[in-house]
RNA sequence: GGGUCUAUGGCGCAGCCAGGUAGCGCACCGGACUUUUAAUCCGGUUGUCGUGGGUCCGAAUCCCACUAGACCCGCCA
């Protein structure tokens, strides 16, 4: 039990520190230090891209606890061209494939760019989670030509680089071609415009517009052949060296990674090294989210696990969760998470007031930090009341109309909550739609014989009229046996009919909860 | 070809990254409640932590090797 522990004890402090001593060591100044996080902008953004911003925000924040200063930069990387139509998009992008993001119109008219289009829904998921960031886009970059150095002394040193590249991960085209894609004057495509000569003096490449192989797709060039002005014309940086020059430009010093892109990474640094002479920021690789096992047939919208749709079932707080509990491993993730995710944060919640014992002292401090994490370093002053999120589901599933009023009433006989909150209000409605989405029992044929539907007009027409509901249960067991039906069927027939499975609750109390006119009005539908 | 991750009760997983009595959900068993089932509540069973070494007073946790599976890169970003 020894080794002293690290600010808040989680792996986020962990990393911090390790960053900052690597920075006294290079004796870099510590006045701003800027962590930076990529946005990709030609996909639609799913959690794991909210991912990469949001952990590079809690880097950012333990730097602050640490007493240093420091800032989130969201890069939109909305330079890069269209690869391929993301699901669910009009077939009318494809004329616009290889152009960069930022210069294709918005098909769905709301954004001045298909790139502005899908950066705001990730900018949209980092609001709605609390994360502050200064959001930079490469087309102003590059515009601006922010970047104008880093480009010069790379393409000064193209031929070094490209037989580096071929070294460090095998990819041979650098030596053939220069690492900058023009945009095409004639025809506006990036990656067909391949540049292979740098006209050092007058900082322009020269470039050919031909044919290109994106994905399994070929896209078509132009056959125009041009020069373009680094410092003035549209291009960008091949990814293999871009992270580099970007870093220097910038003066980043921490920047995550998945580890789709660890050979890029693993060039940058060396660029940034030995190219730039900027000592790259400080790393820390993460897994990529997988869906979970199975679930890949289908590829529908609905499957794509993005932060607008997560929070229709779960808060803020879920997604925060998430992303800091942890930072290594491979991880299935869905939807599915969701519940234990809610009723985790609650247990945090416990231990940090003190109302779990934790006997570990590190594993206490570690629980605690994460729980400040979540709430980015400024948690609650006392506890909320905490109601499980899976008993939510399951009554939600109950009451379908007036949810939240009934589900609520429900607690308060229950004693779970004293008052109603609008907190919980809240909670019942994400619960609710977790209920209506994912929750849906097996429909199962509703088998009604003469004497079952006999049975079931009897009843409707007892529940129809005033009656005691500690009798109801009763009731229907006398009128399964008068009308010679197996009680055991005849409960599962109302299950069938009341809630679309073959089991559930007590039967008799649950119906006078929804309603005894109402289930009678339900019983008559299937006379 | 290169690389990363994963392996923990019947099933699904947490714990590992900062070593200190192996945990949760489902399932299962018992009890309570119920003139049936179920639900709910209470209690309980379930493990040589993939294999083999190593470090350590102490290893699921750290190191090395191996086995099996998943994923990524070798287009592009």
């Amino acid at each position: 039990m020894e080794g002293q522990i690290i600010g808040k004890g989680t792996w986020i402090d962990k990393l911090a520190f390790e960053l900052l001593e690597r920075e006294k060591t290079l004796g870099r100044s510590l006045d701003l230090l800027r962590v930076e996080s990529g946005l990709g902008a030609s996909g639609v953004p799913h959690i794991g891209s909210l991912g990469d911003a949001i952990r590079a925000y809690g880097v950012k924040l333990a730097l602050e606890n640490f007493g240093y200063k420091s800032e989130l930069i969201a890069y939109s990387d909305d330079l890069d061209g269209l690869r391929k139509i993301p699901e669910g998009f009009p077939d009318s992008l494809q004329e616009h494939l290889a152009k960069p993001v930022s210069l294709i119109p918005d098909p769905f008219g709301c954004h001045e760019s298909y790139g502005m289009h899908m950066s705001s829904i990730l900018l949209d998921g980092l609001d709605k989670t609390g994360i502050a960031y200064e959001f930079r886009r490469a087309i102003d970059t590059y515009k601006k030509g922010l970047l104008k150095e880093q480009i010069h002394i790379i393409l000064k040193n193209s031929i070094k680089i490209g037989g580096k590249i071929s070294e460090l991960v095998g990819q041979e085209k650098y030596q053939k071609f220069l690492p900058y894609f023009p945009v095409c004057a004639n025809c506006s495509r990036l990656y067909t415009a391949e540049s292979f000569e740098y006209l050092e003096s007058e900082r322009k490449v020269r470039y050919k517009c031909h044919d290109a192989e994106i994905g399994s797709k070929i896209i078509k060039g132009c056959g125009h052949e041009g020069e373009a002005d680094i410092t003035k014309d549209l291009g960008k940086l091949a990814w293999k060296v871009e992270f580099a020059a970007r870093w220097a430009a910038f003066d980043i010093r921490f920047e995550a990674y998945g580890k789709d892109i660890m050979d890029s990474v693993k060039v940058n640094d060396w660029i940034s090294d030995e190219i730039l002479n900027y000592p790259h920021p400080h790393h820390v690789k993460y897994e990529m989210f997988l869906d979970k096992g199975g679930k890949k047939i289908s590829k529908s919208l609905g499957n794509v696990v993005t932060a607008q749709k997560w929070l229709e079932f779960g808060d803020p707080k879920s997604i925060l969760l998430l992303l800091y509990k942890r930072i290594t491993g491979a991880r299935e993730l869905g939807f599915e998470d969701i519940p234990s995710l809610m009723n985790e944060y609650n247990e945090l919640e416990d231990v940090f007031f003190g109302r779990i014992k934790v006997d570990n002292q590190a594993k206490l401090i570690k629980s605690k930090g994460l729980y400040e994490y979540v709430n980015l370093l400024d948690p609650p002053k006392e506890t909320s009341t905490h109601v499980n999120y899976r008993l939510l589901v399951e009554l939600a599933k109950i009451f379908k109309e007036n949810r939240i009023e009934r589900v609520m009433k429900k607690l308060l006989d229950y004693g779970v909550i004293k008052n109603p909150e609008p907190r919980i209000e809240k909670l019942i409605e994400l619960a609710g739609n977790f209920a209506d989405q994912f929750d849906q029992q097996e429909k199962t044929e509703i088998d009604l014989n003469d004497s079952s539907k006999k049975a079931l007009k009897t009843l409707s027409e007892t529940l129809g009229a005033e009656e005691e509901p500690e009798d109801i249960q009763n009731t229907i067991y006398q009128i399964a046996k008068s009308n010679n039906i197996q009680p055991k069927e005849f409960f599962k027939i109302l299950y069938q009919i009341i809630l679309g499975t073959s089991r559930g609750p007590k039967i008799g109390p649950f119906i006078s909860d929804i309603g005894r006119k109402q289930v009678a009005k339900n019983l008559l539908e299937y006379i």
